[in-house]
DNA sequence: GAGTCGTGGAG
DNA sequence: TCTCCAAGACT
């Protein structure tokens, strides 16, 4: 017996007494899972924690049970049932990708890595979990886990993230036939569970034998990382507009850019430095205090300003203007409403 | 290749 | 409080 096929066994074997149960994946011994929700949950898991994507994961599938019917909503539906989950693009290319679906392909999945590929919002990782957990194709599945676990086990000491293209094909050479939908979920389970950032719990890994980290006596040197740039610091204000039924004023955003087609409040341009600008309808504001939210790319303090007041704007009752709202603007409102 | 693009939990 | 960063994709 080769040494790779012995380090998956002994992997799958781990998988099979501790790997998580989600809610998104098919029960044990029951026959392969939907590719609309293979497909559903990965894109709600990008960048996401399982814990933040699964009321959302559960949400999408009791309304839109198939691909059919997510193809066929509307987009602010889609938008809206989205708020609060992040990197809105997804949003946007999950529609794209469901109508290439429904349109393009007979209202069926692609079964393999490139034409999966081909789809909006599905790169390079999505694409081949989805061939390998939905269709049961052998694929080289690599994300953020399989990265940590890579430069462990092999001790890579390039730093992320110029050791990528490293990690992927030290990674390629553990993949084989066997069990192809159930490796690189062991793999990531091991990466979330046992081989998780900062300080792993090596004493519950199955793989320390082959592991040079573990070897080293200091495997949560790995993965070397290069030092990130410093977060920017950006103000701007935001206006909570109530008409005299109490409704809320928004606007659709560009469908480009920064929380891109979703509804929002009235805002100043977010500059560097704290501008007075000119308020979108003139009417008596007050000062309502100030939020800070943290984007990825730089921090905010938004001042609220409050009035009540008319013109041409989505006029929304607060309820359910909380509700479809990304997070900045949900705490914006709750402040301007208090 | 480097920047853009959200959010919230963990340490 | 502050840093990290999560089942990444796109330009």
């Amino acid at each position: 017996m080769r040494p790779v096929s012995v380090l998956r066994a002994a992997l799958l074997d781990w998988y099979d007494a501790h790997g998580r149960s989600l809610t998104w994946r098919a029960p044990p011994g029951s026959p392969r899972p939907d590719p609309y929700k293979v497909w559903l949950s990965e894109v709600m898991l990008q960048q996401t924690t399982t814990a933040h994507a699964a009321p959302y994961f559960e949400a999408f599938t009791a309304r839109w049970p198939t691909v059919a019917d997510l193809a066929a909503a509307e987009d602010g539906d889609v938008m809206a049932a989205w708020a609060g989950l992040g990197y809105y693009a997804r949003a946007r290319n999950l529609l794209a990708c469901a109508r290439a679906v429904a349109n393009d392909h007979g209202g069926v999945f692609p079964d393999t890595e490139a034409g999966l590929l081909a789809l909006p919002g599905v790169g390079a990782y999505t694409a081949a979990a989805v061939a390998a957990i939905a269709f049961g194709r052998p694929a080289n599945v690599v994300d953020g886990n399989v990265e940590r676990v890579m430069a462990r086990l092999f001790a890579v000491e390039t730093p992320l993230p110029a050791a990528k293209p490293e990690l992927k094909r030290l990674a390629a050479t553990l993949v084989a036939d066997d069990r192809p939908g159930d490796w690189p979920q062991a793999l990531m389970d091991l990466g979330a569970t046992v081989c998780r950032p900062g300080a792993p719990l090596c004493g519950a890994c199955p793989l320390t034998v082959w592991c040079a980290g573990y070897a080293s006596g200091q495997p949560g040197r790995w993965p070397l990382k290069a030092k990130k740039a410093d977060r920017p610091h950006r103000t701007g204000i935001a206006w909570v507009l109530r008409d005299e039924e109490g409704r809320v004023a928004l606007v659709r955003r560009p469908d480009k850019g920064l929380l891109g087609g979703m509804t929002g409040l009235p805002t100043s341009d977010w500059s560097v430095s704290q501008a007075d600008a000119a308020p979108p309808v003139a009417a008596d504001w007050r000062e309502a205090g100030a939020i800070e939210h943290v984007f990825t790319h730089f921090s905010l303090t938004l001042t609220v300003r409050t009035a009540t007041g008319a013109g041409d704007f989505l006029w929304t009752d607060p309820d359910a203007a909380l509700a479809a709202l990304p997070t900045v603007f949900r705490k914006a409102l709750e402040r301007g409403l208090a």
